[in-house]
DNA sequence: AGATTGTGAGACATCGACGTCTCATTCGGG
DNA sequence: CCCGAATGAGACGTCGATGTCTCACAATCT
């Protein structure tokens, strides 16, 4: 009888990840639940769709954790969090495409202090001589969500192995493409 | 007097693409135009979109004619496949996230073949021992579409300047983050 | 059994976006 | 300079989604 919240959540992320305008109706009957009672979880559809990118930003949060970029050199770090990311891909895919729609809303502060953390890191390659400084720190977090986007869409389609996506991430980002580049 | 319709079409391709929902009145007031101008140029939602994707698959063939990818060696293809892409980024991206909603329906057959031609870019910078080979020609597409994507939007926001897109883009996806890599 | 609580089904009003329409204004060509 | 075409502003009616509400039923507890 009780509602599985979790399980509400996880059916209304992959269905509003898929397709944005989805209705709470049709939300609901993924999620084996009346409308009515929907609204009786969740006050309205932002709200829904808030304690979404709660849920979201939490585990992405603790995955940055979990990748100290603070420590060692940036390119370890960065490995370590692309590695942390990796399994929250399409979660984090939703919130970098639906957390910039913002247009008068204020962008969550969890949301904005990750970005920085992320920036961060970035401007720490830079400083230490690690990372080309040709490349903004502001464009290298907006290209790390953009492919970490497009590999959680790959995955999605079959494109590429969940196994490679990690690897294929990292080394994309950090050696480039071309074949010369050793390790 | 005279709306200029490909630009119209190119800002409702930076509006649709982070946020399939864009009202029509957005639409309108981004592109400088009326509401109801806006509908006596297409007749409706669903027809701006069919002309979107109509108009972008037709300017994303023509770049990728002049880019001459099979010209050269396979960087310098790959550079001038960015360049002449470069103006087209936002329509760009609406077309790749556009092609992940649908489902059911039939993919255009333009874009496929566009799919197909950059895929092959990428085999042949493999075959030619130009490109390393645990990156497959599927995630490279996949990877650059997104890095265009994240270009275009972050020109839009102002966190890059257009001048550097093409650099930016070029760069990260050829030569990496690291600074040691030289050239 | 009785009471309490949670749920499903549906009615209802509201709201925003859409598409169509009219009318005054403005731009550009002849 | 004048006239036709294009545009802007806004007024509708329509429709789908939303959020609230009521009522009946089922599950759980005492």
């Amino acid at each position: 009888m009780a509602v599985d919240r979790e399980q509400v959540l996880k059916e209304a992320a992959a269905l509003l990840t898929r397709r944005a305008t989805t209705s709470m109706d049709e939300i609901a009957r993924a999620a084996g639940i009346s409308r009515a009672t929907l609204h009786r979880h969740f006050a309205g559809r932002d709200a829904l769709i808030k304690a979404l990118e709660e849920q979201g930003i939490a585990q992405f949060a603790q995955a940055v954790d979990r990748a100290r970029l603070a420590e060692g050199d940036a390119v370890g770090a960065l490995r370590r969090l692309i590695g942390e990311t990796e399994p929250h891909a399409a979660m984090l895919a939703f919130l970098s495409t639906e957390n910039q729609l913002f247009e008068g809303g204020e962008i969550n502060a969890g949301w904005l202090e990750l970005d920085a953390r992320i920036s961060a890191l970035f401007r720490r390659g830079h400083e230490e001589g690690d990372f080309r400084i040709d490349l903004s720190p502001a464009w290298l977090t907006e290209a790390l969500y953009g492919l970490i986007g497009a590999g959680a869409w790959a995955v999605h389609e079959g494109r590429v192995a969940r196994n490679d996506l990690n690897h294929s991430i990292a080394e994309l980002l950090l050696g480039g493409i071309r074949r010369s580049m050793e390790k």
